[in-house]
DNA sequence: TTGAAAGCGCTAACAC
DNA sequence: GTGTTAGCGCTTTCAA
């Protein structure tokens, strides 16, 4: 257990110069001779020199972490996003802090508290699914603390925000199942407080509208999009003898446990019933038959999002530019949807 | 921006008392009153203090952050394991900072050396596919640095480890494709320098022997078991017109490449071919046929992991306790691997 | 180009 | 029980 790590003074002891110099030296600070610095690097190699961020952050008031909120990282457009992010900060020697709320606003609230007492220079966040004010991100904002919204977003927030363009997504989609033919489409949708479904379900909307369907409620159901509930909402409309012909999830979680369902009553995919979801997880391109779905392009969202977080933290208090940038997502059509030739 | 937060002197101010005073109170020293507890605590509230962790950080030595590096986040087993850590850190008041080494080693260093800099107080790790040698990891128990390594684990290093009986898992799930008609079983193994993999494989072979099955070296494959390394090797063997009946795989990705190119090729699982994967991943249970996988106890060793890593924390420079907990197995037998009835 | 000095906010001996 | 004092390791004016 050895407790003597060096610090700057031991460098400076060294070198017969002051702590300062070190410092600087360290920090590439301009006004210190490049002879200096190269003795200053040389040494601090020589007797294994570790910066200590804690003083760092101390004195200078910047931590240089930031703070990531996700509902999961169990989510593979969650983790990309997460990936995208983390490739930018640590090549500004920024660090990254995953969090994850459990898709509770109890726990959002605590973990937003948590960061900010770790003093990250800025936060990043998706919102929880149970959220039901925003206060705790209206405190981040106060506080001058740069933040940045992606995905699940809200707008009673004067915040950056990456998100797609989920209006079109589900509009392709609807658009697409109806082309194959889909007259009577059940919808899969959850809290429409949150944007992503609000708007996925104005995009079913617009889609049925335009092409002279009529939206029917009861071909409209809310839930949390598990597996489970994708099972018990199909389950309930084949009992309920409701004449469908498709499925759209917002969701691609939800429609599994449906063509789960479907096949398990006999229904044939997509001869009878053509399915799509939300998401393009792993899992659609598994399944039997695989399913057609949305790509939400986490890998430029994650960038998008890092980017627009820096110019931000660039930007300091001087113009706050609340940014919105929208992506246009990529409809995966896999065999589910369509007909056999 | 305002930078004026409240500090604990801001607190002693009001009360006519000292900084320390107040520091105790708020850390709960038994030697304050509980008067002057409660006084503090109220006008901490009341002028929305709210302690600053760097600070504390410095002087104490203590971060309160864990350091959690995983190959990646994204993965049903490690987000559980992460899960159960983050549940008894915080209710211990500390912070976990999740790190992806997305399976590669320079990042794995990075990442150790970037944990070590942010001073956090510990570490737990599942190390990469790619690691080459563990001197990084070596460097944090030289510090004197909580060092806990669970499932991806190394015996080149005296630490707790957490770990599931790969063997075990193995042999029990051979023994059951045995048992149900199997004789001529494909392995789908990883890199052997890695303990999972390499015991998986010793459980395969223990079992064939144990049934009187002579091991064929030409029947085990390795790679690096994502879905594609299953395609291309399964495709590979059919084109080999090895005779095989079954196969056995160390990853749940791979097996599901499997089972694709299987069906592909009109094989039929499981009357003409039986297949097993590991890992428990949720979509083993969507496929069709749903996928006999084993389960790694995701929730128990994070628990367990985080429980170690308390242990030693803990103990301090004491006794440098390097236990191993080793957790069992559970096989999950679904359709893929049994008769028809 | 470098040094001197102060201090970020907190904790922890030691004193009383 | 509470106060005094010093300092964790670093950055940053100000001065030279």
């Amino acid at each position: 257990m050895k407790k003597n790590r060096a610090t700057i003074h031991d460098i400076a002891l060294k070198l017969n110069i002051t702590a300062s110099t070190v410092s600087r030296a360290l920090n590439d600070n301009p006004r210190i001779s490049d002879a200096t610095k190269k003795k200053v690097l040389k040494v601090a190699k020589q007797i294994n020199y570790q910066p200590n961020h804690i003083a760092s952050a101390l004195r200078s008031g910047k931590s240089k972490l930031i703070g990531v909120i996700v509902p999961t990282a169990n989510r593979n457009f969650f983790s990309s996003v997460i990936r995208g992010i983390e490739e930018l900060a640590n090549s500004l020697n920024y660090k990254v802090i995953i969090s994850q709320s459990y898709d509770d606003f109890d726990k959002e609230v605590q973990t937003v508290e948590a960061l900010l007492n770790a003093r990250v220079d800025g936060i990043i966040a998706s919102i929880a699914k149970t959220t039901e004010n925003v206060d705790h991100f209206q405190k981040i904002i106060e506080k001058g603390i740069p933040l940045v919204l992606f995905d699940r977003i809200t707008n009673l927030l004067e915040v950056s925000q990456v998100v797609i363009d989920d209006h079109y997504g589900a509009y392709q989609t609807v658009d697409h199942l109806i082309k194959n033919g889909c007259k009577r489409i059940v919808h899969f949708s959850s809290n429409p407080r949150i944007n992503i479904y609000h708007e996925r379900k104005r995009g079913y909307e617009d889609a049925l509208k335009d092409n002279g369907i009529e939206v029917d409620p009861k071909l409209i159901t809310f839930s949390n999009l598990q597996l489970e509930d994708g099972r018990r909402i199909m389950q309930e409309i084949i009992d309920s003898k409701i004449d469908f012909d498709g499925v759209f999830s917002s969701s691609d979680y939800s429609i599994m446990g449906a063509l789960q369902v479907l096949k398990e009553n006999g229904y044939k995919v997509p001869e009878q019933v053509k399915i799509a979801g939300f998401g393009n997880e792993p899992f659609t391109s598994f399944t039997e038959p695989p399913i057609t779905t949305v790509d939400q392009k986490s890998i430029p969202m994650g960038k998008i999002t890092a980017e627009s977080f820096f110019e931000l933290l660039n930007a300091g208090s001087s113009s706050p530019v609340a940014k919105k940038t929208i992506l246009k997502p990529e409809l995966i059509i896999r065999k589910s949807s369509i007909n056999n030739s």
